[in-house]
DNA sequence: GTCTATACCTCGATAGAC
DNA sequence: GTCTATCGAGGTATAGAC
């Protein structure tokens, strides 16, 4: 919002990288002023002066996370062939569940995420989800496609972040979701 | 605790049913012992005196769901055939899901109910999860068994609580669980 | 513009009177 | 079995130092 062309360097982005790491660490609720005000030696007061509310913080931390979500629902929705869409935007959105496995965990675990979610959308009548669950379930869908794609969706998501899987290897667990996914869209299976 | 044959049948009983409604309604989070007490007609104390914490609330009242899973389970693994079990814990689980959609929507999206799962199994080594997981898996399953189980798991639980379905039909919204989980281990579909 | 000091109210929780 | 009183910690908020 500022003027400076690398304003937003300082105590901001610090302390979204702090809240960032508490919220994954602890969850939302488990992660309060105090801690992020300690992490960077500040007081809650300082931090307040950042961001006017917690919920402000938690919704600038998923922030860019959404954003991609949505870029990637964009890029998707412009290709012809609804084949080719399904394989962008499920490919497109395991790379991101799996390259940070624990915030996606917290996005879908915890409620302050979800009302910080619900907040954000600031264009679309029900939210940008409906968009992406749109391009899976496909034009007109019947509710047998709405629903696959939202158990589809929904998941990938927690599969992605459940601490039971937090051992298997990233590509390991990439290549399963993307697997399980393209067989319950009909997707050819892909070689190695 | 008590030695009365019927003794656990006002307060505490009526505190459970409130509690249960209150925690659909805002999440347990959301939910403050203030609100309880006020529901209830008494002061937040009063309600101490039923239970030592609110952890200990929100066990009890997700307590008769997990036994149902629990026993659903069980059953389910002393069935010999692979395909009857997966049948058998499909149906099951769908119909717990659809019975109290709004209760399933808390289980999977509120920390507090995750601490209190994990608080709760006394006798497994991971919680009884893994258990239903091992029976949708198979034995010896491989990555994919396991990651499908997963996914179809979280996924119908997920969907089953979500706001955006909440308009539809309780059996219509059933019979499309049930079946994009049979789809998805290879059963046959049923007929209507 | 950035931060500290300080205070307010509600929360979960405890102690002790009735 | 329920109440009053109180505690420390949490989120929020303002006044003012630099």
């Amino acid at each position: 919002m500022t003027a400076g062309p690398a304003g937003d360097t300082d105590t901001r982005t610090r302390l979204l990288r702090v809240a960032l790491r508490l919220f994954t660490e602890h969850g939302v609720e488990g992660t309060s002023l105090q801690m992020i005000a300690d992490a960077l030696g500040v007081t809650k007061a300082a931090v307040y002066y950042h961001f006017k509310t917690k919920d402000e913080i938690t919704e600038a931390v998923i922030a860019p996370g959404l954003r991609e979500l949505e870029a990637l629902v964009t890029r998707a929705s412009a290709l012809k062939r609804r084949g080719a869409q399904i394989d962008l935007l499920l490919e497109g959105f395991v790379d991101l569940v799996i390259r940070d496995r624990a915030l996606v965990a917290l996005f879908a675990s915890d409620p302050s995420v979800a009302r910080a979610v619900w907040q954000w959308n600031p264009a679309a009548t029900d939210g940008f989800g409906q968009a992406l669950l749109g391009v899976l379930a496909g034009p007109e869908p019947d509710t047998t496609a709405w629903v696959t794609a939202t158990v589809m969706f929904t998941g990938i998501a927690m599969t992605g972040g459940l601490p039971n899987l937090a051992a298997l290897d990233d590509e390991v667990l990439r290549a399963e979701l993307l697997d399980v996914g393209r067989r319950m869209f009909g997707r050819p299976r892909r070689r190695d």
